[in-house]
RNA sequence: GGGACUGUGGGGUAGCUUGGUCCAUCCUUCGGGGUUCGGGACUCCGAGACGCCAGUUCAAAUCUGGCCAGUCCCA
C-alpha cells in the first residue's frame, strides 16, 4: 500500500488518492464521470441514504419514484428551467433503429417528470401539502473535470418535491428542510453555512435558492445541498391547481430539497487526513474492525475470542468487520485507517485471556474495553469519537472564515471571505472578479464569526444598508 | 464552444526527441511456498502492459492520420 500524498501539499491529489485507498469507488469505468460503486462504497452510500431518509420522513415526507425518462414536451414547459439545463441533458432519440416521435430527456432532476403528475394528484386543498421525495440516479452532461463523488455525470440524487397551499406554507417548508439538513449534518459531523444564493446564481426556475456550503481544501468552498422555493413558477406552466376551502382555484407553491453523493465526498474532504478517509460512525460501512493478533511465540491468533467480541457487538446492532487475514497487524492497521473505520479493536493473547480488547479510534484515542460491558464501552467510544470528530471539524470550520474589508484583500485569499455587500448585482460581480470565484450569497441565520453590524459595501462603498455576505472559490 | 497536452501490466512509471540493442525498466499489486506476526516484514517461485483502427517502413511503444478515453487552460 503506497503512502498518500500529504493533504496539505495539494488537496485534489490527496483526495483522489484517499478515495482510491479506501476503495469507495472504481473510477475506471469507461464513461467520463460515471463510476462504479464498490461494495464498500455502496455500504457507505446506503448509510448516507438511511440518514437522509430518517431525517426527511421525520418531517412528514413520503417516498416515491418517478421514471428516468421525460418527454421533451414536458421538459420544455418552464422556460428558465430549460435554459438552465439545456446544455447538460442527455437525449434519448431512438428506440432501436427507429427515431422517436417525441424525444426523451434522461432526467437531470425531476421537476419536469413529477409536475405533470402532481397536477393530476392534486385537486383540493385537502390534498395539500404534498411532500414526497425520491432517491434516484440523475444525469447531467458535465463538461468540467469530473471527480469521484464531487462532480459526476450520473448523480445519486436525493430530491424532495413539495406542493403547499400558499407562499407562506412553502416558506415554512423551506425552514423545515433547513432543520432536517441540520439533523443530517450532525450525523455527517459536517459544520456548514446556509446561504441565500444571489439572484444570478439561483436554481433554474426558482424564486430563491438556499444552498449549504462548506469550506474545503485550499480555501475552496463546496456546495453540499440546496433548498429552493419555487413560488408558482412551475405550478403555472404545469397547471398544478387546487380548489381552496372558499371555492376559488389556486396554484400551489412549491419547494424542493436536493442532496447527493457529494456528501460522501464532503465527508472524505473534511474529515480525512494523511492516513486516509475518516468516517463518522453513522456513515462508516464498518463502525468497528476487530483484529486478532498472534503472540510472540508463534501461537495462533485468538480467533475464538475475537469472534465472541464480534458476535456481541453485532447483537448490539453495530456494523463490525473481523479481519482474520494473513497480513501482519501493522498492515491491517494502515489498511483500515485508510478505509476510515472509526474504531479498531485489537485482540492479542493477553486481551483474549482477560476477555478484553484494546480499542483505538481513528483519531488515535487508545483505551481498553471489557471484560464486562464491552459492548457498552464500544458504543461509548464511538460516541466519543463522533464528538471529537465534530469538534475538530468545527475548529477547522471556524478558522476557514475571515472578514474582508477591501476588494484587494480578496486576491489569492486563503479563506472564505465574509464581507459587507449592498446587494447590487454589479457589486456582486466585482466581488466575484476580485476573489476569482463566486459571491455565495447572504447567510441564513448565524455565521461562524462574531460580527459587528456590516459597514459600507466592499465594492461600491456607498453608505447604504449592506449585509454580510460570503464569497469564496467553489471547487 | 476555442486551444494545448497525455494514453505502456490492476495502480504508478522508464523507454519515445534520434525507429532496430524492447519476447519492454523499476516500484506497487496479484497467485503459490517457506518463514514471520502488538504499526506498512523477509524470502523463493509465478502472473500481468505498449488505448483502438489505418498508414509510412525491411523494421513502430517510438513517426503520420482518424477515432476513443483522459487532463489542463481560455470563453
Amino acid at each position: 500500500m503506497a503512502e498518500l500524498p500529504p493533504k496539505e501539499k495539494g488537496f485534489i491529489d490527496w483526495y483522489l488518492a484517499a478515495v482510491d485507498a479506501a476503495n469507495l469507488t472504481d473510477k475506471r469505468y469507461p464513461v467520463k464521470g460515471m463510476n462504479v460503486w464498490t461494495p464498500y462504497g455502496f455500504l457507505a452510500r446506503r448509510n448516507l441514504d438511511d440518514v437522509m431518509i430518517r431525517a426527511i420522513e421525520a418531517t412528514g415526507s413520503q417516498p416515491v419514484e418517478f421514471p428516468a425518462l421525460i418527454p421533451e414536451t414536458e421538459f420544455q414547459k418552464e422556460k428558465e428551467h430549460i435554459k438552465g439545463f439545456d446544455a447538460q441533458v442527455y437525449w434519448v432519440t431512438r428506440g432501436g433503429a427507429n427515431p422517436l416521435d417525441v424525444n426523451l430527456v434522461l432526467r437531470p432532476t425531476s421537476e419536469t417528470a413529477m409536475y405533470p403528475v402532481f397536477a393530476l394528484w392534486i385537486r383540493s386543498h385537502r390534498d395539500l401539502p404534498l411532500n414526497v421525495y425520491q432517491i434516484v440516479n440523475t444525469f447531467r452532461y458535465e463538461t468540467k473535470t469530473t471527480r469521484p463523488f464531487l462532480r459526476v455525470r450520473e448523480i445519486h440524487f436525493f430530491e424532495e418535491h413539495t406542493c403547499q397551499v400558499d407562499e407562506a406554507a412553502a416558506s415554512e417548508r423551506v425552514r423545515s428542510n433547513l432543520g432536517a439538513f441540520g439533523v443530517m449534518a450532525h450525523d455527517f459531523a459536517l459544520p456548514f453555512v446556509a446561504v441565500r444564493r444571489p439572484e444570478w446564481d439561483k436554481f433554474a426556475g426558482a424564486h430563491f435558492s438556499i444552498a449549504f456550503d462548506i469550506p474545503v481544501g485550499e480555501a475552496r468552498t463546496l456546495q453540499i445541498g440546496s433548498v429552493h422555493h419555487y413560488r408558482e413558477n412551475f405550478s403555472g406552466p404545469y397547471g398544478i391547481r387546487y380548489e381552496a376551502a372558499d371555492g376559488t382555484t389556486k396554484l400551489v407553491h412549491q419547494t424542493t430539497f436536493g442532496l447527493s453523493e457529494r456528501l460522501i465526498g464532503a465527508i472524505v474532504a473534511v474529515h480525512g487526513d494523511d492516513h486516509g478517509v475518516v468516517f463518522p460512525s453513522a456513515i462508516a460501512p464498518y463502525q468497528v474492525v476487530v483484529i486478532p493478533i498472534a503472540g510472540a511465540k508463534s501461537t495462533a491468533p485468538p480467533e475464538a475470542a475475537a469472534q465472541a467480541i464480534v458476535a456481541q457487538l453485532r447483537a448490539r446492532g453495530l456494523r463490525v468487520h473481523l479481519d482474520s487475514g494473513p497480513d501482519r497487524p501493522g498492515a491491517k492497521y494502515y489498511h483500515w485507517e485508510a478505509a476510515g473505520v472509526p474504531l479498531r479493536l485489537e485482540v492479542g493473547p493477553r486481551e483474549a485471556a482477560a476477555g478484553q480488547a484494546t480499542a483505538v479510534d481513528r483519531l488515535g484515542q487508545r483505551s481498553t474495553v471489557g471484560p464486562t460491558g464491552l459492548d457498552n464501552a464500544v458504543v461509548e467510544r464511538l460516541d466519543a469519537f463522533d464528538a471529537a470528530l465534530r469538534s475538530r471539524a468545527a475548529d477547522r470550520f471556524h478558522d476557514a472564515f475571515k472578514v474582508a474589508a477591501t476588494l484587494d484583500e480578496l486576491t489569492n485569499s486563503t479563506h472564505v471571505r465574509v464581507l459587507p455587500w449592498c446587494g447590487e448585482e454589479s457589486c456582486g460581480h466585482k466581488i466575484e472578479i476580485a476573489i476569482d470565484g463566486a459571491l455565495l450569497g447572504v447567510p441564513e441565520g448565524g455565521l461562524p464569526l462574531p460580527l459587528p453590524a456590516p459597514g459600507r459595501c466592499i465594492a461600491c462603498g456607498l453608505d447604504m444598508p449592506s449585509q454580510w455576505a460570503l464569497a469564496g472559490r467553489p471547487l
